[in-house]
DNA sequence: CTGAAAGCGCTTACAG
DNA sequence: CTGAAAGCGCTTACAG
């Protein structure tokens, strides 16, 4: 049980051949359960192996093999809302397939950008998956004709590639139903800015679910927004909604504290639900935030997948793939 | 201009020197700087490199030198809250050295840690970067005795290795000397659970500074202590704090939504200061908290740019080095 | 001034 | 059943 190699000088396929008394092809072979040699032979080099402290060079066999068993996250999300979900949902999906992730945060430079893209490329990874925060975007990098796979994700990829995003739509209308189940008739749809491709889809279902003359008030991400609008809807005149259908927990965060600040009682007299499931949001407010999870760490687990086997080369669907959203109910709408 | 090796077949340094008709050797060399050539030689050989899409592989140039220009970053920080500042750092300190970084979240799991660090050193990195949330806690995998040097942030670390942290007495003393520069007194420190070594850190400075009589009250990190800590002192009888530190953002926030809707202005009749500047709770709050930074991103920078001394064998004073912090003035204490 | 050769740590036909 | 040899894509003494 002694232990060769300390520091530096780390233990080689050669230290374990010479101690098992064979040559390396048969302690390679011995150690990969590849090709032919007695029980006793094989078992005895795996033991020694493991008592020398052998780590086989994945340089070495990346070198050979073509395979870096490495990938690379860019994003330039630098907030990391999108980003750390995501990146848990990749590492999670492939690190049992002993791929590795480098992240690549590249904000909006594109010189950045086109430095991480050579550094990864010169490290071989085997694909690359590009995150941003808006499905109507590009990221500032050109990925096409680039020697490996390259997967998108909630932002605008090349032709003939596979990006994935999810259903806003679906969620959309999951918020909706669920105020409409409720009891809830005068639903207003509060959100972000509608150059976002996102908003206008979820504000197209929302109104698709409402039958076509639902309200939609177009603003900012912000909880400030929320509270403006709120002082928008209640100080007119006119009847008052019963429920907010909000683009985000920001903003529903922003209606709930305004809707409190004027004595009106959420989820009794109003219901709120918000979008994204940010817990550091949504489960701050008072009441917490009913709210839809667009299931970003499932998104990464496919996307993680998805370039791996565009890696080994099986043959994958290229497109636009939306996984659906889910709801998450907590108090802010009331309800069963 | 004829570009060789599309998709797969990715060109190597043999193409390059076929098409510039010289050795392989010399195009090593003219590439690289290295050895002497004819000027003309050394040129012509980098022009058609560029022109042919030449990229030295990595892994053949890790297996010679022995480096890999990669390393990894260890994390238990699920939210991403010191993560992704810290990661920022370190990928900007050492992108410029070529280093990418591999972001390895492990949870509290110790297979999964044992798992991701097995994969970083197969996959031979330069170092490891571990980093946690606490620097009074291990993280749950044992990185004593690893071939590659690691450096600790915000985590504890072994004997004889290097730690960074930042200075949490100096960022209470930042606060409370604020606070006592524009006019309180009647100071009451608001933190976390007092099991956190951070938190005792932070009370001694504030106690030091006051002059031992000051009020510290521990409770959890959410927004619900900071409003509950609002009611117990303003419930009882007694003077009134004029100011409140707390312990960080979210209780901050907490306090000052009780103050506002107990009528009590800030910063007019209260000032309120948080801890760790987190930009999405320190901005939406009315009025948006100063706060304390505490420089992650320069902690990242620090820190990648110690592993990858060590990795280069450079000398490197072990012990841990605390970081100081910065005062960030926005509106919720008032003041000068 | 330039190139042939050895070698980094592995794997994989191929020969025996 | 086992091993010698070639080779992955580079770099680096060394020879000429």
């Amino acid at each position: 049980m002694n232990v060769i190699g300390g520091k530096r000088g780390r233990v080689t396929i050669h230290d374990v051949a010479a101690a098992a008394g064979v040559s390396i092809s048969t302690t390679s072979k011995a150690l990969n359960d590849t090709g032919r040699m007695s029980a006793e032979t094989r078992e005895r080099v795996k033991r020694i192996a493991g008592e020398v402290g052998f780590r086989p060079n994945a340089l070495a066999r990346g070198l050979l093999s073509k395979r870096s068993f490495t990938i690379g996250l860019l994003t330039n999300d630098t907030y990391g809302r999108f980003t750390l979900p995501l990146m848990a949902g990749v590492s999670e999906a492939l690190v049992d397939h002993g791929v590795s992730v480098f992240l690549c945060a590249i904000e909006d430079d594109p010189a950045l950008g086109q430095i991480h893209v050579e550094a990864m490329l010169e490290k071989q990874v085997d694909g690359i998956i590009a995150s941003g925060k808006r499905v109507d975007r590009h990221l500032p990098v050109d990925l096409s004709n680039l020697p490996v796979p390259v997967v998108y994700a909630f932002t605008e990829g090349d032709a003939n590639s596979v990006t994935f995003r999810s259903d806003d739509a679906q969620g959309a209308r999951l918020a909706v139903e669920w105020l409409v189940d409720i009891g809830r008739r005068r639903i207003v749809h509060v959100t972000g800015p509608d150059d976002f491709f996102s908003v206008r889809e979820r504000a197209d279902a929302f109104r698709a679910v409402i039958g076509g003359n639902g309200t939609v008030l177009y603003g900012h991400w912000a909880e400030s927004w929320g509270q403006e609008a709120v002082e928008r809807l209640w100080s007119g005149k006119g009847e008052r909604p019963d429920a907010l259908f909000c683009g985000n927990d920001q903003i529903a965060r922003g209606a709930v504290d305004a809707l409190r600040e004027r004595g009106i009682r959420v989820p009794e007299d109003v219901s709120v639900i918000g979008f994204d499931n940010w817990e550091i949001v949504a489960g701050q407010t008072r009441p917490p935030l009913t709210s839809i999870d667009m299931e970003l760490k499932e998104l990464g687990r496919q996307a993680g997948l998805t370039v791996l086997a565009l890696a080994e080369g099986r043959p994958v669907e290229p497109g636009v793939r939306k996984l659906p959203c889910r709801l998450v109910v907590r108090q802010s709408c009331g309800g069963k």
